[in-house]
RNA sequence: CGGGGUGUAGCGUAGCCCGGUCAUCGCGCCUCGUUUGGGACGAGGAGGUCGCAGGUUCGAAUCCUGCCACCCCGACCA
């Protein structure tokens, strides 16, 4: 983890390559996508987890874990949903291998599954499979579960983090007694995630609603929080689906209401994934590496020694001792890094490279002058400050820092936001500029594919905040009542 | 699955068109010394079935055939 550098900003998979590597298989394998998360990308999720179970935990929401494995059959039982998952699924089919006369290994043929399993690409069968037992009376009411897990799906084109075959996520599956209590958690969940982009990853979103063309496979109404990248194309970062009553039907999960009558309970579903780390990335890296908004960093503050001998390092380490006790008990995050293998110019680089959100340099001068240098990952820039008060400087800028990156983000974003009236227009913005195109449209599939074709972007969703406003649609001109957001998306 | 491209040391690569001391260079790694406030320098050293399998040839990283893997662009998608 030494290489220099050179790249644009927005040639993300250099600092892709820090923190994963893609999965060495063995050859004719066929497995492609796949992901190594390395120990500092995956501090970087665990960070992620942490803030939004606390959040979970906070609606009302509690952790449990379901089967990896789902029967095939449970998949026929809600038709739009199979639709949407059965070109892209991991099935198994056999339990045993064994050798053959070479001695090579093979699978078992007398080892086939009567009825094959598939690898959970979204959990919602299994779990109303097993809702259907939990739930009998309105008192059961409502089941508020998630689950962190790992997924499949067989995508036929990867892009590290954003789209790999096996991912990381959190997936939410709630059902209530009523169609207002379902939409009200839907909308809930769809805030938590704003709020998360925004409070801890530092990444201003657009809340709004999909289309039905872009709705998740089953849903009756899917929100979306939608981020731009640096490099002007939009990520669709969380979801949460108001699922109606489509799964309670499929799985027959029927409530005895107060009045003693049966009733389908109604469902929601939400999940984020580790694409998160890549919008971390696509949001705030520059030309020297990652910039991690100090609520989700590993390290928050690195401390880097500067010596020649033992003596040295002994006298900075009687200074930096009472620094590091203080930071931490002020719940900072501190590695001192006073390894002798690496010189200081080199770590320097290296904590760049990471994203440390501070970096404080402490030498023989400092010593003698009651300083240190104190580093700014986000603006590079570096000043000589005294060591009395420097816990408050320091949480302190981290906030700073904290705020600096959500206003640089949102300042881009607020400028990639083009309102366009003629079609001509809209290639040209889509092309030259990139980013969000606010543009009416007149609410047919028909037009919504007609445009992807010519220009490959999507509509990316309704804006909540979006007014009501008499116009023409874009595309074809007839009549239209708001603007929507369109974007070429990854 | 269609269209394009690539495979040479841990990583990145030169060489391929025109077969023959060509296995090149950089980073990294190991040893010793000098260094240490922005990725140090010198000297020495280790590391390779040139993707795999055939073929042509006196001779193949180089030419031919087949296969495999990976990357990029599409369709699909968080």
């Amino acid at each position: 983890m030494s290489k220099k550098l050179t790249s644009r900003a927005t040639d993300y998979s250099k600092w892709y390559n820090e923190l994963v590597v893609k999965a060495d298989l063995a050859e004719n394998s066929g497995v492609r996508g796949m992901m190594v998360i390395k120990p500092y990308g995956y501090a970087i999720w665990e960070k992620m987890q942490a803030e939004l179970d606390k959040m979970f935990k906070e609606t009302g929401h509690e952790n449990a874990y379901f089967p990896l494995f789902i029967p095939k059959s449970y998949f026929s039982k809600e038709a739009s949903h199979v639709d949407g998952f059965a070109k892209e699924c991991a099935v198994v089919t056999h339990y045993r291998l064994k050798n053959d006369a070479d001695g090579k290994v093979i699978v078992d043929p007398a080892a086939k599954l009567d009825e094959e399993l598939i690898v959970r690409p979204t959990s919602e069968t299994i779990i109303w499979d097993t809702y259907k037992r939990w739930i009998e009376s309105y008192r059961d009411l409502p089941l508020l579960i998630n689950q962190w897990a790992n997924v499949v799906r067989w995508e036929m084109r990867t892009r590290l983090f954003l789209r790999t075959a096996e991912f990381l996520w959190q997936e939410g599956h709630t059902a209530h007694a009523t169609k207002a209590e379902a939409l009200a958690e839907a909308e809930q969940m769809h805030q938590v995630y704003t709020t998360f982009a925004q409070n801890f990853m530092a990444m201003p979103v657009i809340k709004g609603r999909k289309t039905a063309n872009e709705r998740f496979a089953g849903a009756l109404e899917t929100f979306t929080i939608e981020a731009l990248m640096q490099d002007g194309k939009a990520l669709q970062a969380g979801t949460s689906h108001f699922l109606g009553q489509s799964f309670s039907k499929a799985f027959d999960v029927k409530f005895t209401n107060k009045e003693g009558k049966q009733e389908n309970v109604w469902a929601t579903s939400w999940g984020v994934t580790t694409r998160l780390i890549g919008a971390l990335i696509m949001t705030h890296s520059d030309d020297n590496g990652l910039v991690l908004p100090p609520k989700l960093a590993p390290i928050q503050v690195v401390i880097v020694p500067i010596f020649r001998n033992d003596e040295q390092l002994d006298l900075i380490t009687e200074k930096v001792d009472p620094i590091i006790k203080a930071l931490r008990a002020n719940g900072v995050s501190v590695k001192f890094d006073h390894r002798t293998t690496h010189k200081p110019g080199w770590k320097f680089a290296e904590y760049e490279l990471k994203g440390v959100p501070l970096r404080i340099a402490i030498g023989p001068r400092d010593i003698e002058n009651g300083t240190v240098e104190l580093a700014r990952r986000d603006t590079l820039s570096k000043e000589i400050v005294q060591q009395d008060n420097l816990v408050e400087t320091i949480t302190d800028l981290l906030e700073e820092i904290q705020n600096t990156l959500y206003n640089k983000a949102l300042s881009f974003r607020d400028t990639h936001i083009t309102e366009v009236n003629s079609f001509e227009e809209f290639k040209t913005v889509l092309e030259e500029k990139g980013g969000f195109i606010a543009a009416h449209w007149d609410g047919t599939v028909e037009t919504e594919h007609k445009i992807k074709e010519l220009t490959k972007a999507t509509i990316r969703c309704i804006a909540l905040d979006s007014k009501e406003e008499a116009g023409n649609c874009v595309l074809t001109g007839a009549p239209s009542k708001q603007r929507v957001l369109f974007a070429k998306a990854y």
